[in-house]
Parts: C-alpha cells; structure tokens; sequence
DNA sequence: TCTGGGGTCCTAGGACCC
DNA sequence: TCTGGGGTCCTAGGACCC
C-alpha cells in the first residue's frame, strides 16, 4: 500500500504560520514577479478563482474579500518543508519526497493504516503547524485519488483509505478524468473527445489499446487505476538531470546590453545553485522570447545550445558563455520579456573531466577561488551583496517583489520577536 | 499596465557506426 | 533496374507534474 500525504495549501499555510491573525483571513501567494496566484487558502478556493489566475484578473475581488496577498518567500516554505520531512521519515519506514510539500510513504505491512495515518497528521500539526491530508491505495495513482477525496470531503476528517475493490469502483465512478495524477489538458480532451468522462471508463480501457494511442504513459494509467502497480516507491534521491534559471523581466526589454545583464545575472544564480549541490556543467541552454501575451506583436522565441570545453560552476565561465550564446540567438526589434538558462550534463565536482592541457589544479582554480569567497560574502550579506560588473549596476529589470513576508527562519536578522507580557 | 518557475519522462526521427 | 540490417546516441518536441 501507499499513502500519499500533503500540506494544504501549503504556502499559504507556511505564511500563516507566523501571522496567526490570518488563519481566519483570505491569503494567497504570487509567484515570481507578482504575476499569478500559486497557492490560495480555502475561501479563494471558495470564490472560484482558479490555480494560477493573474493577479490583475482578480485583484479587485481579493481585495473586496479583505485577502492578504503575499509575494513567495521560497526560503521560508523550503525550510518548513525540509522540516516536514524529517517528521515523515521518523515516523515512516520508507518515504520518497515527490515535491516541496508532498510525500509518498510506504505503507506496506501495516496493520492500521488509519491510526498511523492520523499520527503522522497530528505530530506534523504539532511540531510544524501544517495542516495535512493523506490518501491511502494500492498504487500510487490511487493513493493520489484518495488524497484529493480527503482534502474535498471533510467526513473523510483528513484521511482516506481506498482497500475495497467495490470502494474503489464506487469512487471511481464519479471520479473526473481530469483530476487523475498524470491526466493533463491534452489527454483529458483526447479522452472525452472518445467519450471517456470518469476515472472509471478508463479503468475500464484495454491497457494494450491505451500504449498504441496513448503511449507507455496511458497504458500505466489503466494499470494503476486497477490497482496493478506500475510505479514503485523510490525512497533515494535521483540525481539532478538539470537546474535552470529563468525570468520574466518586471518590465519588457528590447537592448541587448539590458538582456546581457539580465542574462548575466542569471548565469549567476545558476552558478550558485551547481556550487550548493556541488555540480559542474558541461552544457548550457540560453532562451529567450518576446511577450507572448501580446499578440499583436512580433513574437519571437529562440534557444540555443552551448557545449562548454570543460565542466564549470564558475560566474565568470559561466556569464562568459551564456553571453556568447545570447549575442547569437539576440535579434533587435522585439519586446523581450523573459530568459533563461539551463544546465544541463551534470557532473559531481569530483568527476569532472579537465582537458589534456590543463594543470593539476584545473584551469579555473583562480576562478573557483573567486567563487568560494563570494559565495561567503553573499550567503553572510544577503544574495547579490557582490557579483560581476557583467550583471550591471542598477537591475532595473529586476523582478517585482513588493509583499515578501520576513525569512522567519533563515536569517537571523529576520526572526520573528515574542513580547512577553 | 499587469499573465510563474523549475522540473521529469516519452517518442520520433536523424546521424552515425559496423 | 537492382541499393542491408541492426544498433546507439542525440535532439527536438510534446506532455505532464507541483
């Protein structure tokens, strides 16, 4: 058996955390830029505004409903989530972290699912303050369902088993395709262009019919849905295949010299991110692209890939290149509003291969130390306290962050202060 | 005016090898 | 006129997830 257990709006219940006077208050949290809504506490949820709705579409009723709105404050929510995780792998024997605020659990073997379950609820409630839903099942995908039933349907009081093969036809029957794990817009329209509606027609499906017009992908469904598991518990870490960067800009670009500062100052972020996990890179993606929601205009999109000579991790090497690959894909006359960068062929720093030439040391030793001491200074100063000429001096294309909450638990200097009376 | 960011997996087709 | 078969690797594009 496996459960599946996640924090309900999760962001939303990180901010409300340290600001115990929302939790009876609409809240939601933008993403980068204050651009869309990521995360919205029940009473959104309740006025119909969908995952994902930009701000501006909505603004004026968030406002009328007394919402407080939050910028995302990422190094609060990846705190508490590394914290709910230690409390999952005390109390589960095998855990797999699927993303910031999901886990899956093996749940094999144990006698009382619901009790354990309910534990697990509780002591995360305890420690954290994060309220959660679990969803138990024989696969994956119905461990999936039986969590979206506990987190619709509060009789379920948090958790929800699916062990019965009449239950789970039950709950099958009136279960939407479209809120199956691993069913997007695209395969949600195939199917009902096909006339199948609910979770249950497709359990029905012939598994060998769904591989030949549904990939290797439906096929796994039908399986899954039938209680045969085709995704297993994966409790270790995979390795990273790739770390990216990439923005929208606070407001449209259309000179190289602005994008190449935008574009450098990515590649940093880039180059810390591989020294955190101490990764090099051997290939690099630059992107960029016009507004697509501005249809009136010129679109334009282009990318270009960019094989380094040897594995790097360092601003200047890696500034050097992405640049180089933005003058080529760069075409003037267009409102730009977003790039990116992309690592990609990632090596430990310990394997990486250096060229016949190169001395003991690497050719980048003086490069590696610049970037240990400003990664000393940044993490001490705050990030961007220092960086290449090559980023610019002003970042006036800086992303838009105006409603950031405090890094409660990160920075000492931003702790949150206890009168006591 | 204002529309996110960071990931994974699968497949088809081309290039290349012997 | 007739023009192999089997394999790997790489890449682009599509689809999905949170």
């Amino acid at each position: 058996m496996f459960a599946l257990i996640d924090g309900n709006n999760f962001y939303v219940s990180c901010e409300r955390l340290f600001r115990p006077d929302l939790l009876t208050r609409p809240v939601v949290v933008l993403s980068n830029n204050d651009g869309c809504l990521i995360s919205r506490s029940n009473e959104i949820k309740a006025l119909g505004v969908p995952m994902a709705a930009p701000l501006f579409q909505v603004q004026d009723l968030l406002v009328k409903h007394n919402t407080q709105i939050f910028s995302s404050n990422f190094a609060l929510y990846g705190d508490i989530s590394a914290r709910f995780m230690e409390i999952l792998a005390s109390l589960a024997p095998r855990v797999e972290v699927y993303s910031i605020d999901e886990a899956f659990m093996d749940f094999s073997g144990i006698s009382d699912p619901a009790t354990l379950a309910q534990q697990i609820r509780q002591q995360v409630a305890d420690w954290i303050g994060i309220p959660t839903c679990i969803g138990i099942g024989p696969t994956k995908t119905l461990a999936k369902v039986a969590n979206h039933l506990a987190k619709k349907n509060s009789a379920y009081h948090g958790v929800c088993i699916l062990d019965d093969l009449y239950q789970i036809d039950q709950v099958l029957r009136t279960f939407a395709i479209e809120d199956i794990w691993g069913v997007g817009q695209r395969i949600e329209a195939r199917l009902k262009a096909l006339g199948i509606n609910t979770a249950y027609e497709l359990k029905r499906l012939n598994p060998k019919w769904m591989r030949q017009n549904f990939t290797v992908v439906g096929e796994r469904l039908v399986y899954e849905l039938n209680g045969i598991s085709c995704l297993s518990l994966e409790p270790e870490a995979q390795a990273r295949q790739s770390i990216q960067v990439s923005r929208s800009f606070s407001r449209s670009l259309t000179r190289f010299e602005e994008i190449r500062e935008a574009v450098a100052s990515y590649a940093t972020r880039l180059a810390e991110k591989l020294r955190l996990h101490r990764l090099k890179t051997n290939t690099l993606v630059v992107s960029v692209c016009a507004n697509r929601f501005q249809v009136r205009n010129r679109q334009y999109y282009n990318s270009i890939l960019i094989n380094l000579p040897t594995a790097l991790n360092d601003d200047a090497g890696l500034i050097q290149a992405a640049v180089q690959g933005l003058e080529a894909i760069f075409r003037a006359g267009f409102d730009y509003q977003k790039a990116g960068i992309m690592a990609l062929d990632l090596m430990p720093i310990t394997l990486a291969q250096l060229t016949l030439f190169d001395p003991p040391e690497g050719r980048n030793a003086k490069a590696q130390e610049i970037s240990r001491a400003l990664d000393k200074i940044n993490q001490r100063y705050g990030r961007g306290t220092v960086h290449m000429a090559a980023c610019g001096p002003k970042l006036s294309w800086k992303d838009r962050k105006s409603r950031k909450s405090p890094a409660y638990t990160t920075s000492w200097h931003q702790l949150p202060k206890v009168y006591a009376k």
